[in-house]
DNA sequence: TAACTATATAAGAATATACTTATATACTTT
DNA sequence: AAAGTATATAAGTATATTCTTATATAGTTA
Protein backbone atom coordinates (compact mmCIF):
# COMPACT_ATOMS: atom_id res chain seq x y z
CA UNK A 1 0.00 0.00 0.00
CA UNK A 2 1.16 3.30 -1.04
CA UNK A 3 1.58 5.96 1.62
CA UNK A 4 1.77 9.65 2.06
CA UNK A 5 2.86 11.68 5.62
CA UNK A 6 1.71 14.96 5.79
CA UNK A 7 5.09 16.36 6.28
CA UNK A 8 5.82 14.99 2.69
CA UNK A 9 2.66 15.90 1.48
CA UNK A 10 3.18 19.88 1.84
CA UNK A 11 7.31 19.90 0.82
CA UNK A 12 5.82 18.35 -2.43
CA UNK A 13 2.68 20.04 -3.40
CA UNK A 14 5.30 23.48 -2.91
CA UNK A 15 7.07 22.04 -5.74
CA UNK A 16 3.81 20.10 -7.55
CA UNK A 17 2.17 22.89 -7.98
CA UNK A 18 4.52 25.19 -9.15
CA UNK A 19 4.49 21.99 -11.60
CA UNK A 20 1.06 22.20 -12.03
CA UNK A 21 0.94 25.91 -12.42
CA UNK A 22 3.10 25.86 -15.13
CA UNK A 23 1.49 23.31 -17.35
CA UNK A 24 -2.38 24.81 -16.02
CA UNK A 25 -1.90 27.31 -19.05
CA UNK A 26 -2.57 26.99 -22.77
CA UNK A 27 -0.05 28.98 -24.17
CA UNK A 28 2.23 26.94 -22.04
CA UNK A 29 1.12 23.38 -22.48
CA UNK A 30 0.31 23.85 -26.44
CA UNK A 31 4.18 24.56 -26.22
CA UNK A 32 5.30 21.57 -24.37
CA UNK A 33 2.96 19.15 -26.62
CA UNK A 34 5.16 21.01 -29.46
CA UNK A 35 8.12 20.08 -27.78
CA UNK A 36 6.79 16.49 -26.71
CA UNK A 37 5.28 15.62 -30.29
CA UNK A 38 8.76 16.65 -32.28
CA UNK A 39 7.20 19.27 -33.79
CA UNK A 40 9.75 21.28 -33.24
CA UNK A 41 12.93 20.08 -31.22
CA UNK A 42 13.70 23.27 -29.59
CA UNK A 43 12.37 26.63 -29.39
CA UNK A 44 13.66 30.29 -28.65
CA UNK A 45 12.04 33.20 -26.91
CA UNK A 46 11.43 34.62 -31.20
CA UNK A 47 10.01 31.29 -32.63
CA UNK A 48 7.51 31.02 -29.73
CA UNK A 49 6.24 34.57 -29.93
CA UNK A 50 6.01 33.73 -33.46
CA UNK A 51 4.11 30.60 -33.53
CA UNK A 52 1.83 31.29 -31.22
CA UNK A 53 0.61 34.70 -31.81
CA UNK A 54 2.15 36.34 -28.64
CA UNK A 55 4.70 39.20 -28.33
CA UNK A 56 8.20 38.93 -27.41
CA UNK A 57 7.84 39.48 -23.91
CA UNK A 58 4.83 37.19 -23.36
CA UNK A 59 6.93 34.75 -24.74
CA UNK A 60 9.87 35.56 -22.85
CA UNK A 61 8.01 35.21 -19.80
CA UNK A 62 6.42 31.89 -20.46
CA UNK A 63 9.42 30.18 -20.85
CA UNK A 64 10.73 31.48 -17.77
CA UNK A 65 8.03 30.05 -16.06
CA UNK A 66 8.49 26.85 -17.52
CA UNK A 67 12.39 27.09 -17.00
CA UNK A 68 11.47 28.23 -13.05
CA UNK A 69 9.24 25.11 -12.98
CA UNK A 70 12.11 22.90 -14.14
CA UNK A 71 10.21 21.50 -17.21
CA UNK A 72 12.30 23.17 -19.66
CA UNK A 73 16.50 24.66 -19.55
CA UNK A 74 17.78 27.68 -21.64
CA UNK A 75 20.95 26.84 -23.88
CA UNK A 76 22.36 30.26 -25.64
CA UNK A 77 23.37 28.87 -29.03
CA UNK A 78 24.59 31.43 -31.09
CA UNK A 79 22.37 34.20 -31.17
CA UNK A 80 19.15 32.30 -29.91
CA UNK A 81 18.64 30.65 -26.28
CA UNK A 82 17.42 27.67 -26.92
CA UNK A 83 14.68 25.98 -24.73
CA UNK A 84 14.46 22.23 -24.73
CA UNK A 85 12.82 19.90 -21.85
CA UNK A 86 15.25 19.47 -18.21
CA UNK A 87 15.79 15.88 -18.59
CA UNK A 88 16.80 15.01 -14.72
CA UNK A 89 13.64 17.46 -13.49
CA UNK A 90 11.62 15.82 -16.05
CA UNK A 91 12.11 12.51 -14.83
CA UNK A 92 11.58 13.55 -11.32
CA UNK A 93 8.78 14.90 -11.86
CA UNK A 94 6.97 12.09 -14.05
CA UNK A 95 8.24 9.70 -10.39
CA UNK A 96 6.30 12.45 -8.04
CA UNK A 97 3.10 12.55 -10.31
CA UNK A 98 3.15 9.23 -10.69
CA UNK A 99 3.39 8.50 -7.08
CA UNK A 100 0.56 10.29 -6.22
CA UNK A 101 -1.43 9.10 -8.94
CA UNK A 102 -0.95 5.58 -7.47
CA UNK A 103 -1.47 6.47 -3.91
CA UNK A 104 -4.88 7.81 -5.27
CA UNK A 105 -5.72 4.50 -7.25
CA UNK A 106 -4.79 2.96 -4.76
CA UNK A 107 -6.80 3.97 -2.35
CA UNK A 108 -9.65 3.86 -4.76
CA UNK A 109 -8.67 0.28 -4.93
CA UNK A 110 -8.83 -0.04 -0.63
CA UNK A 111 -12.13 1.09 -0.79
CA UNK A 112 -13.66 -0.28 -3.21
CA UNK A 113 -13.14 -3.97 -1.38
CA UNK A 114 -15.43 -3.20 1.26
CA UNK B 1 9.22 6.72 -30.37
CA UNK B 2 5.74 7.92 -29.41
CA UNK B 3 4.07 10.97 -31.38
CA UNK B 4 1.07 13.53 -31.06
CA UNK B 5 -0.20 15.03 -33.76
CA UNK B 6 -1.29 18.75 -33.17
CA UNK B 7 -5.06 18.00 -33.33
CA UNK B 8 -4.70 15.50 -30.66
CA UNK B 9 -2.44 18.25 -28.75
CA UNK B 10 -5.30 20.93 -28.74
CA UNK B 11 -7.74 17.77 -27.75
CA UNK B 12 -6.14 17.26 -25.02
CA UNK B 13 -4.54 20.27 -23.86
CA UNK B 14 -7.99 21.15 -23.03
CA UNK B 15 -8.44 18.73 -20.55
CA UNK B 16 -5.37 18.26 -19.58
CA UNK B 17 -5.00 22.40 -19.32
CA UNK B 18 -7.99 22.00 -16.70
CA UNK B 19 -6.20 19.17 -15.04
CA UNK B 20 -3.37 20.83 -14.55
CA UNK B 21 -5.33 23.99 -13.28
CA UNK B 22 -7.60 22.05 -10.86
CA UNK B 23 -4.19 20.95 -9.62
CA UNK B 24 -2.39 23.72 -10.00
CA UNK B 25 -3.88 25.82 -6.46
CA UNK B 26 -2.18 25.04 -3.08
CA UNK B 27 -5.65 24.26 -1.01
CA UNK B 28 -6.75 21.83 -3.79
CA UNK B 29 -4.07 20.00 -4.01
CA UNK B 30 -3.12 19.55 -0.35
CA UNK B 31 -6.89 18.22 -0.36
CA UNK B 32 -5.83 15.68 -3.61
CA UNK B 33 -2.89 14.59 -1.23
CA UNK B 34 -5.02 14.15 2.40
CA UNK B 35 -7.02 11.92 0.32
CA UNK B 36 -4.67 10.12 -1.84
CA UNK B 37 -2.44 9.27 1.50
CA UNK B 38 -5.27 7.94 3.71
CA UNK B 39 -5.79 10.77 5.96
CA UNK B 40 -8.84 11.07 5.37
CA UNK B 41 -10.72 8.64 3.20
CA UNK B 42 -13.99 11.28 1.73
CA UNK B 43 -14.23 14.47 2.21
CA UNK B 44 -17.56 16.70 3.06
CA UNK B 45 -17.99 20.49 2.06
CA UNK B 46 -18.14 20.84 5.68
CA UNK B 47 -15.15 18.88 6.49
CA UNK B 48 -13.01 20.30 3.80
CA UNK B 49 -13.67 24.30 5.21
CA UNK B 50 -13.19 23.56 8.57
CA UNK B 51 -9.75 21.12 8.30
CA UNK B 52 -8.11 23.90 5.64
CA UNK B 53 -9.38 27.19 7.71
CA UNK B 54 -11.79 28.14 4.60
CA UNK B 55 -15.22 29.32 4.63
CA UNK B 56 -18.18 26.88 3.65
CA UNK B 57 -18.51 28.77 0.01
CA UNK B 58 -14.76 28.72 -0.50
CA UNK B 59 -15.06 24.65 0.46
CA UNK B 60 -17.75 24.25 -1.99
CA UNK B 61 -15.68 25.87 -4.89
CA UNK B 62 -12.95 23.99 -4.38
CA UNK B 63 -14.72 20.62 -4.50
CA UNK B 64 -16.76 21.92 -7.45
CA UNK B 65 -13.58 22.21 -9.39
CA UNK B 66 -11.82 19.23 -8.43
CA UNK B 67 -15.17 17.65 -9.20
CA UNK B 68 -15.75 19.62 -12.68
CA UNK B 69 -11.77 18.47 -13.88
CA UNK B 70 -12.91 14.92 -13.28
CA UNK B 71 -10.27 14.07 -10.02
CA UNK B 72 -13.21 13.79 -7.49
CA UNK B 73 -16.61 12.57 -7.83
CA UNK B 74 -19.62 13.71 -5.09
CA UNK B 75 -21.74 10.99 -3.71
CA UNK B 76 -24.92 11.99 -1.43
CA UNK B 77 -24.38 9.94 1.92
CA UNK B 78 -27.57 10.81 4.53
CA UNK B 79 -27.02 14.57 5.09
CA UNK B 80 -23.70 15.10 3.35
CA UNK B 81 -22.21 14.95 0.35
CA UNK B 82 -18.70 13.26 0.43
CA UNK B 83 -16.18 14.07 -2.13
CA UNK B 84 -13.86 11.01 -3.33
CA UNK B 85 -11.40 9.98 -6.01
CA UNK B 86 -13.21 9.75 -9.44
CA UNK B 87 -11.16 6.52 -9.97
CA UNK B 88 -12.41 6.23 -13.83
CA UNK B 89 -10.95 9.85 -14.66
CA UNK B 90 -8.08 9.57 -12.90
CA UNK B 91 -6.94 6.42 -14.74
CA UNK B 92 -7.53 8.39 -18.06
CA UNK B 93 -5.66 11.48 -16.39
CA UNK B 94 -2.96 9.68 -15.38
CA UNK B 95 -2.52 7.72 -18.98
CA UNK B 96 -2.75 11.26 -20.53
CA UNK B 97 0.10 12.38 -18.26
CA UNK B 98 1.98 9.51 -18.84
CA UNK B 99 1.54 9.75 -22.37
CA UNK B 100 3.25 13.55 -22.77
CA UNK B 101 5.89 12.75 -20.00
CA UNK B 102 6.90 9.91 -21.86
CA UNK B 103 6.71 11.68 -24.89
CA UNK B 104 8.74 14.14 -23.70
CA UNK B 105 11.55 12.20 -22.01
CA UNK B 106 11.88 9.63 -25.32
CA UNK B 107 12.04 13.01 -27.09
CA UNK B 108 15.08 13.75 -24.64
CA UNK B 109 16.68 10.53 -25.37
CA UNK B 110 16.61 11.23 -28.72
CA UNK B 111 18.28 14.24 -29.17
CA UNK B 112 20.61 12.70 -26.89
CA UNK B 113 21.53 10.18 -29.30
CA UNK B 114 22.72 12.95 -31.90
C1' DT C 1 32.16 52.08 -32.58
C1' DA C 2 27.48 52.05 -34.39
C1' DA C 3 23.63 49.51 -35.78
C1' DC C 4 21.29 45.30 -35.35
C1' DT C 5 19.33 41.21 -33.09
C1' DA C 6 17.72 38.33 -29.28
C1' DT C 7 16.33 38.24 -24.78
C1' DA C 8 15.02 40.11 -20.27
C1' DT C 9 12.87 43.20 -17.17
C1' DA C 10 9.75 47.02 -15.56
C1' DA C 11 5.42 48.95 -15.06
C1' DG C 12 0.87 49.11 -15.89
C1' DA C 13 -3.69 47.46 -17.90
C1' DA C 14 -6.86 43.58 -18.66
C1' DT C 15 -8.40 39.40 -17.16
C1' DA C 16 -8.89 35.39 -14.26
C1' DT C 17 -8.86 33.21 -9.81
C1' DA C 18 -9.77 32.91 -4.94
C1' DC C 19 -11.88 34.58 -1.41
C1' DT C 20 -15.64 36.99 1.33
C1' DT C 21 -20.60 37.82 2.88
C1' DA C 22 -25.32 37.22 1.89
C1' DT C 23 -28.77 34.33 0.34
C1' DA C 24 -30.95 30.31 -1.91
C1' DT C 25 -31.88 25.40 -2.24
C1' DA C 26 -32.52 20.86 -0.64
C1' DC C 27 -32.76 17.68 2.87
C1' DT C 28 -33.57 16.02 7.72
C1' DT C 29 -35.39 15.93 11.90
C1' DT C 30 -38.45 17.44 15.42
C1' DA D 1 -45.12 22.43 8.94
C1' DA D 2 -41.07 24.52 11.30
C1' DA D 3 -36.39 24.52 12.52
C1' DG D 4 -32.02 22.93 11.60
C1' DT D 5 -28.18 21.33 8.75
C1' DA D 6 -25.38 20.81 4.50
C1' DT D 7 -24.46 22.49 0.19
C1' DA D 8 -24.71 25.69 -3.70
C1' DT D 9 -24.96 30.03 -5.88
C1' DA D 10 -24.68 35.18 -6.39
C1' DA D 11 -22.23 39.24 -6.19
C1' DG D 12 -18.59 41.80 -4.91
C1' DT D 13 -13.67 42.45 -3.31
C1' DA D 14 -8.82 41.12 -3.13
C1' DT D 15 -5.25 39.02 -5.29
C1' DA D 16 -2.75 36.71 -8.94
C1' DT D 17 -1.89 35.90 -13.68
C1' DT D 18 -1.32 37.29 -18.34
C1' DC D 19 -0.76 40.39 -21.36
C1' DT D 20 0.77 44.93 -23.28
C1' DT D 21 4.23 48.80 -24.25
C1' DA D 22 8.50 50.78 -23.12
C1' DT D 23 13.08 50.11 -22.02
C1' DA D 24 17.38 47.68 -20.58
C1' DT D 25 20.97 44.29 -21.37
C1' DA D 26 24.03 41.44 -23.94
C1' DG D 27 25.92 39.84 -27.76
C1' DT D 28 26.71 40.05 -32.92
C1' DT D 29 27.71 42.08 -37.24
C1' DA D 30 28.82 45.83 -40.38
Amino acid sequence: MMRIDSRTSSLISDELGELFKALGNVNRLLLVYSLASGEVERISVTEMSKCMGLTQPAASQHLKVLKTAKILIAQKEGNYIYYTFNKQALQKHKKTIDFLFNCALSKCEQLEKR
